[in-house]
DNA sequence: AATATATATATGCTTTTATGAATATAGGCC
DNA sequence: GGCCTATATTCATAAAAGCATATATATATT
């Protein structure tokens, strides 16, 4: 998890991602369907930008059953979290945030409760 | 000063634009021949990331004579502050970053001392 | 048991758009 | 006039969007 600050920062500018990651900081474990469900964002484009973030050591993935859980990487150094953590603090009543929070809180049938490490 | 966090993000994902910020997130007020100096990176490139920051609201230029002393802007929102602090903590003892910190501190007939609000 | 089908997720490919480096040039202050 | 700083132009590179399609696992069917 040597991740250097420029190419996390690049990785979090970019919108689809900021929110899928600001979404995990916040819930923990999400499976895409959750992602695209809370953000309105089209599948592949979801899990287009999911696969950058894993090949960055910034999330991880499991797969159980039908379901690929995301949740942030357990090893990230405690300056990224810390990062993330003061952005959410700073943006979750703001749009798009807010309404990503609310509709994954209203989604119906959410599969597995969340349990990353 | 409503920068957004994926516009923030995008700037800080440059390197030289991330070392003059964390530059002046240390030492508070700094002149365009001291970032120079301690960065080691061309003057005009310094210039031209220097004016974006400005331009988005992250940093504010003071003139006084023949310098120009830049410094995070006063107005930045607290979440942004912290975002930079964290960063800072996280990374100050690694390069490039240490080595910006050093050649500032010994860089002979620095200008006028830090006052930025 | 083998096959078809549905659901969830990932990946190629192409076009467009954005980003950064380098260099040259212009302006302000002593 | 001479230094320090800012801006403009050009060029090369890289990243994002969108669409179609491929893989993988589970469930249903005969």
């Amino acid at each position: 998890m040597n991740i250097g600050p420029t190419r996390l920062f690049q990785l979090l500018s970019d919108e689809t991602r900021l929110r899928c990651l600001l979404l995990m900081a916040r819930e923990g474990e999400l499976c895409v369907c959750e992602l695209t469900h809370a953000t309105g964002i089209a599948q592949p484009k979801v899990s287009r930008h999911l696969a950058l973030l894993r090949e960055a050591g910034v999330v991880r993935d499991r797969r159980e059953g039908l379901w690929i859980h995301y949740c942030l990487h357990p090893e990230l150094p405690g300056w990224v979290r810390d990062v993330l953590q003061g952005t959410l603090d700073g943006v979750h009543h703001a749009a798009p945030y807010a309404d990503d929070l609310a509709a994954l809180a209203s989604m119906p049938d959410r599969p597995g409760a969340p349990r990353c490490a």
